[in-house]
RNA sequence: GGCGGUAUAGCCAAGUGGUAAGGCAGAGGUCUGCAAAACCUUCAUCACCGGUUCAAAUCCGGUUACCGCCUCCA
């Protein structure tokens, strides 16, 4: 049985889904104002594996991530730009799945716009008005927190004790036109020049919250499985989307709320924010280090941890993921002349290895004992392919298992980078430095391999003869 | 002020009552002409104080430090 952190109770409860083999998630993603930096990349990151990991159990997942493409933020940095809200839109869309595709996400289901659901958003704004949980004012439309009894629920706050403006991001203006303080804008009237769309209340743009309770329930159902965030988004985001949700609908928005940590930089541990300043794109940092080494790294974090991002634990990461690349080529290199059967032993090895690693996710994806339970299936292999006679059937059993359980965490392993490199001038070398090894002319064939070195290529001498890799 | 999260070896980190998983780095070894890859061995008493218990990293009370949210944020 999957159990899941749910923030709603703060506890592990059963994951039970709405509709059996079927899991409805909806993860809110990012507003596409600029390049994603590598908190954003965590928590798709987080997501993503959640989904593999359903998807590893049998599940069929529906899985709706939005971009939120109107807002103050974009309007000001198309003005900034000298272009348009939805061409900045459109530029970091289109990186942000570019982005995504480097570090091994699946792409959602669906990936709604706002822009793309403005009709939607000024419906449900207006059920929201008839049913006495909004109210026009001077062409803004604002929510009545105090009106939802369960405000501030999912976040464990009492209206009373929230220190308005603690955040120092309130607007003056703004909370002169509200009722209450506390109330939250769903749709916002435009100043001149900004871009708006025509509604009951005059020419506007939604509001930030709204669009994500407009896309899940429209392209998930009034109610879903799991809804998904940073922790950074729990309040005000999540618990207003809870408000206008249910308000509108009378059913319970989400069944269960998962948040990811953050990640964090620098000696002190701060979160990285854009707001800060202190963030990595991963835009930038790709074209540094392997994204599969980002993905890896944050993939084998649980998702509710913090995350430090330091070059010492990407340093590990590598290391880690490389032990796995190097078992799939160790077990690969081995079917060349390996023997038919199957050994009992071994399968009933990776019977259990395979059940420690479902035991370990079930637990609210604890992906640290789940990893640990592929390092073991790593020697597993390893010892194996050692060994002098190897079957067939159990190193293809053996790598089939390995790439399966590896591939929740993203990782992919390259089969050209093993390789069979078609390269008659390298492989000429190769057979040259052969021949000196026969005749022990140690020196030229040493120089011959610390050359191909020099050129990215890794020779190993095996009991089975010589292989190669890329570095 | 309200709410929440952390604190385990040089580093990452698992572990909610029964005597500290796993990984990285380090050390020693096996294999190798030498390497590489791999394997084997080795490496902690759990922030601090007090309490409960036959037994606590794990429960209770207290202390300290760090981080986050309280309408920009993943």
């Amino acid at each position: 049985m999957l159990n899941v952190f749910n923030t709603l109770t703060r506890q592990k409860e059963p994951f039970k889904p709405i509709t059996p083999g079927v899991v409805k998630m909806y993860v809110c993603g990012p507003t596409v104002y600029n390049y994603i930096h590598i908190g954003n990349a965590r928590s798709a990151i987080a997501f993503d594996t959640i989904r593999r990991y359903f998807e590893y159990l049998g599940y069929h997942v529906d899985y709706v991530s939005n971009f939120t493409d109107v807002d103050d933020k974009l309007i000001k940095r198309a003005a900034a730009d000298n272009t348009t809200v939805p061409a900045i839109a459109d530029r970091f869309i289109e990186a942000f799945m570019a982005d995504t595709t480097a570090i091994n996400i699946e792409p959602a289901t669906a990936h709604p716009r706002a822009s793309e659901n403005i009709p939607e958003i000024i419906a449900f704004v207006q059920d929201l008005i008839t049913k006495g949980y909004a109210y026009e004012s001077a062409g803004d439309v604002y929510y009545r927190a105090r009106k939802f009894k369960k405000y501030g629920q999912l976040s464990d706050q009492r209206i009373d004790d929230l220190e308005v403006g603690a955040s120092q991001h309130t607007a003056d203006e703004e909370t002169n036109r509200k009722e209450d303080p506390i109330d939250f804008a769903l749709w916002k009237t435009a100043k001149p020049g900004e871009i708006s769309w025509d509604s009951p209340w005059g020419a506007g743009r939604p509001g930030w919250h709204i669009e994500c309770s407009v896309m899940a329930t429209k392209y998930l159902g009034e109610t879903i499985d799991i809804h998904g965030g940073g922790q950074d988004l729990e309040f005000p985001h999540h618990e207003n989307e809870i408000a206008q949700s249910e308000a509108k609908t009378g059913k319970t928005f989400a069944h269960y709320w998962l948040h990811n940590g953050f990640v964090t930089v620098g000696d002190d541990n701060e979160k990285m924010s854009k707001s800060l300043g202190n963030f990595v794109t991963v835009h930038d940092i790709i074209k540094q280090i392997d994204p599969q080494i980002l993905r890896f790294f944050m993939a084998t974090t649980q998702y509710r941890r913090p995350i430090q991002y330091t070059q010492g634990n990407l340093d590990e990461a590598a290391n880690n993921l490389s032990k796995l690349q190097n078992a799939y080529r160790n077990l690969t290199f081995r079917l060349t002349d390996a023997v038919a059967g199957t050994d009992e032993a071994v399968m009933a090895q990776l019977e259990t290895l395979k059940m420690s690693f479902v035991t370990a996710m079930n637990d609210d994806f604890n992906v640290q004992n789940g990893i640990a339970a592929v390092y073991e299936l790593a020697k597993l292999a390893n010892v194996y392919a050692a060994q002098t006679e190897v079957q067939a059937a159990t190193l293809t059993t053996l790598r089939d298992t390995l790439v399966t359980l590896a591939s929740v965490f993203g990782v992919e392993f390259d089969e050209a980078a093993n390789n069979e490199l078609a390269d008659a001038d390298i492989q000429a070398l190769i057979d040259e430095r052969e021949a000196a090894r026969q005749a022990k002319d140690f020196a030229k064939s040493d120089q011959i391999r610390d050359d191909l070195k020099a050129q990215g290529i890794i020779l190993e001498d095996t009991p089975q003869g010589v292989r190669f890799r890329k570095e």
